[in-house]
DNA sequence: TCCACTTATAGTCCATATGGCTATAAGTGG
DNA sequence: CCACTTATAGCCATATGGACTATAAGTGGA
């Protein structure tokens, strides 16, 4: 507690470089058998993760270690999700502080061998509301809304009461509004302001504020799942990035089934295929299967080559061509 | 250099947490008379930066503290670009590993009182072959395309060659390719990579080497910047952030004016009123304006009520209503 | 063997968005 | 009063996206 007092320029400066730590971790996405998972390790409520060490390479490569050792499950695309640094984040030793960097990565659960310490879990297991696929999920009208409206109506001013209404209805698309999709994070922040989740609530969970929505994990590791939920749900609109979870071969159907099962909703049949083709994203490979029940199926794959393609860069501006 | 040897899981441990420093860094834009602008300090070669100091609140707080320390300037909208941690990008300290977490922050110039601090400078003094406002700048053709080839010519393999060939075409447009102006950062890439802007050369600039394109920075800011000028000429398509580079009232071809600065290339003016105009971005003032030389011009101002209609998510999937 | 069922695949139809353009309105400065 | 500048409205062809229907080609069981 004494250096705490000394608030001079230099006793800072030194204080600061001791103080840093930085942690990796790792939001690990693969879609099993129509289901998008995640990557879990302890009692599947936290993410893969571990300390930057000074022999790491680079941010990346410390990543891939610690999440190699952790589970076994080499990575493959990685995409950076988000670096935060919040002061209350630790509780153990007060002069530290922990910068946060967390990741999205992309694989296949077949990847490696045999290995127990995978741990891969539905990704709605932790945000059930968020599954629309077959429908809008009941508990969001019947125990969502009616709790996100007591929180709204709790609040002493009206002013904000109308703005915490209507911030609700945006975020899960109350009241004829449409539902998005890619709001993943907006609604867990909205849940966790609301004191709806457990991480919010911490150990006091007192009678009536009994969290619902879903499985818990440590620290903020699901906010972070839920950062990488929405960056991917939407990156998918925009890259071909879904092939990074995609068997070497597939059918459309089974593309499509996998596409449904990130964005948690269905797309439509004919006009999938179609855009999947015009936009030249794969290929026949001549071969068909049987194994989906009806009629077989034609075979295709990636086509690599769009990923030099880069020029699909989808503008939104009126642009001139001069 | 006795530590180094010290390989113990132990050893390392303990020398991390004493070894990581982290930067914040800040591409701050603004747009002046017509020109994107960049704050920098210095001799207009780095841009505001500053350690993550422990009593700083959170990482962005700390960064404005920082912005505003050195150059006087408040921020407004400010969001996250990018952490990485090269080993090499610090040469003072053999021990000491740098966590660079930089920033994209909007703001308008006139917002502050007077300051001689401040120092705006055109994004295109440090990338002139970004700005295509006046059609495409000869010296892509004549100078940038001509050393880029030269560069894949270099190369001893056949395969690699051909790569490169295609790499620099894909990003600077060559042979009929589109000019995509969200490329900012591939092509500041590939330039680097082919020795031919200062900071690749460093010190050693040998005769023929000559880096021509554009103003340098130190360390690697020039690559922050073009991070920075990249996210925000993709943001400008599908997010109102241009808004904040706006006075609170403005006329529409001042706007265009705006964007257009920003995406280095012209828009097609009836087009562009329509698109802003159909997705309700602005409302009029009822005021006009005479001091645009011909017909007096009507007055707008941004509807800030589209930040709370998030709904304006433009899917890219062929979703069932259901 | 045939029939019910499943899935695959090829279209159509229409509303809307987008790119490119032209015409007219309404000021200013000489 | 006229030349010039900028603002604003509107047109047309095409591309795109959403919803839907029809047909093809297998499997499994009665």
């Amino acid at each position: 507690m004494d250096d705490q007092t000394k608030k001079t320029r230099a006793g800072r400066a030194k204080r600061k470089a001791h103080d840093l730590k930085a942690d990796l971790i790792a939001v690990v996405v693969a879609v099993n058998e129509g289901e998008p998972c995640v990557l879990t390790i302890g009692q599947a409520n936290a993410l893969p993760s571990g300390p930057f060490e000074f022999d790491h390479r680079s941010l990346q490569s410390g990543l891939r270690e610690w999440v190699e050792q952790q589970t076994g499950q080499p990575l493959g695309y990685i995409e950076q999700l988000y670096t935060f640094a919040d002061r209350d984040r630790i509780g153990a030793e007060y002069q530290q502080r922990v910068i946060s960097i967390s990741y999205l990565a992309l694989t296949r659960e077949e990847y490696a061998g045999v290995s127990a310490k995978r741990c891969w879990e539905s990704w709605y297991d932790y945000f059930p509301f968020e599954d629309h696929r077959s429908g809008t999920p009941p508990m969001l009208l019947e125990v969502l809304r009616p709790r996100l409206m007591e929180w709204a109506e709790g609040a002493p001013e009206v002013e904000t009461r109308r703005e915490r209404r209507r911030r609700a209805e945006v975020a899960f698309g109350f009241d004829d509004r449409a539902w998005n999709e890619e709001l993943v994070l907006h609604r867990y922040e909205l849940l966790y302001e609301a004191g709806l989740v457990e991480e919010a609530v911490g150990g006091r969970r007192s009678g009536d504020l009994v969290p619902v929505q879903g499985r818990s994990m440590i620290a903020d590791h699901r906010r972070i799942m839920a950062t990488g939920i929405a960056r991917l749900r939407s990156k998918i609109k925009y890259r071909p990035v879904v092939f990074e979870l995609m068997p070497p071969v597939f059918t459309l159907l089974q593309l499509q089934r996998t596409v449904e099962a990130l964005a948690g909703r269905l797309v439509n049949k004919p006009n999938f295929r179609r855009l999947i083709e015009q936009q030249e994203l794969v290929e026949e490979t001549g071969e068909t299967t049987a194994e989906t029940g009806g009629r077989p199926a034609k075979l295709y794959r990636f086509r690599h080559a769009v990923l030099d393609e880069t020029v699909m860069a989808g503008t939104k501006l009126p642009l001139t061509r001069s």
